[in-house]
DNA sequence: CGTAATCTTGACCAACGTCAATGTTCGTGG
DNA sequence: CCACGAACATTGACGTTGGTCAAGATTACG
């Protein structure tokens, strides 16, 4: 696959970029990297000097405590990249792992002073994608602090919802969603029971229901408006690795 | 104050900059701002393109729920910055007000574009700052989502014992600490009398009081055992804006 | 068609929230 | 230096939410 014909970037959402950019970008590729759902790409404490972006599946950013208990930190889409911790820092504070079957681009970190140097204005457009999904990860600390079984669960899982709408993955109210139960649970700090409630609560109010590994979301401005989450905020171009 | 004669810069946990880069930042400077405590400088839904690098005092970031409830995002420290979320993404998703009396360096947004190409460089020591504090935050989603209530207090309180140590605002186990029990709080997901509760068992347990302002922790490796907190991932030198 | 994984349910228990009364600290003005 | 009030901390009683356990139902998959 050549990032100059990867039909990941001609997607609605992601940022267009020079052709001079996508080579660059070609040149630090590696490996396409196929995964079997359940493998880790990246180990907490890894020192990886690799950069991947996600190409096909789902993933998982979780990070496990001494006691065996893991914290799901965020589910990748495809277009998203992980990796820049270990690239920047040394050292990895979080692992990944494919939640399907999945594939990744690997490309080469240790270039990434070089492509500061090289192109500025992508730098620019990376950082200001850095900086979304921080956003979203101040909103999910809120939804993790503040809100009750059933707010966490529908926050959780429309935010999904929506950022797979804006990579055009999902529409009508219906996505695919390979989340077991214990996923949702370790997301939003619930047991895995009580978030079996929580769903069962969120389908007798007809705002949301799981069925057969598809999401459906049957009023999405409902739903919304009960998790208090705000696609609004408009989301501007991802840059993409 | 003149960017180059800045005594915050000269702190040993802060990046040296060339003079160049200095001048640089100095040409961004709008003015130095004083603030009373609970003031709010940044305010959620505003579209400020102003960068504000806090330069004496204590400030939290939150986020206010429709209900009323708060959710502290973080404690912003001497030689932190904020307000780039409104200058890259043209909205602020949180708001920032001061905790103590405080005064800011205030800096235009809108020559980011001309510093990431005058010194890449600069913007990847700020980009790695960023990740440091993302990486921080992942870890703080991992309290409120796993502990229980003296972990989540205890883990709270040593990061930020442990951020003011680094630079030279602590040690021997007291620093200054002008939060009060509604603010550690609202940044744990807890409420105020459970925080208190939480705060007396860590006092029996001699893992760390307050007294007057002040935060005491008598054995730092116990309590970061306690918390499974790790300072470890050695923290590099942050980039200041 | 059978097995393993996942979901569902109910009973019970622990953690945390809420309320309200009391105590303490700190800043202010006399 | 003292008296006062406001803000904050402390305590106990009690209610609610969510956790745990275990058994049975359903689904996915070979």
């Amino acid at each position: 696959m050549r990032c100059s014909e990867c039909p990941l970037r001609r997607r609605q959402l992601f940022h267009a970029m020079s052709a001079r950019e996508v080579a660059m970008i070609g040149r630090m590729k590696r490996e396409h990297l196929g995964v079997a759902a359940g493998k880790d790409i990246i180990r907490e404490g890894g020192h990886g000097q690799e950069l991947y972006t996600l190409y096909e599946g789902w993933a998982l950013r979780y990070h496990r405590l001494q006691d065996g208990s893991r914290q799901i930190l965020d589910v990748l889409l495809p277009g998203d990249t992980v990796g820049m911790t270990s690239v920047l820092l040394g050292q990895s504070a979080h692992s990944v792992q494919a939640l399907t079957t999945a594939s990744f681009c690997v490309l080469d970190g240790r270039v990434l002073p070089e492509l500061f140097k090289k192109s500025p204005e992508l730098a620019l457009a990376l950082t200001r994608t850095w900086f979304a999904d921080l956003r979203r990860g101040d909103l999910r600390a809120t939804m993790l602090g503040r809100m009750n079984a059933a707010e966490r669960v529908g926050y959780f899982l429309i935010e999904i919802y929506d950022r797979l709408r804006q990579r055009g993955m999902a529409r009508g109210g219906v996505s695919p969603c390979p989340l077991r139960g214990i996923d949702v649970a370790d997301a939003v700090g619930l047991s895995r029971v009580h978030v079996m409630r929580a769903l069962k609560e969120l389908r007798n109010e007809e705002l949301l229901d799981r069925e057969r590994g598809n999401l459906i979301i049957p009023d999405f401005a409902r739903l919304a408006a009960f998790t208090g989450y705000s696609s609004g905020l408009r989301v501007g171009k991802r840059a993409i690795l």
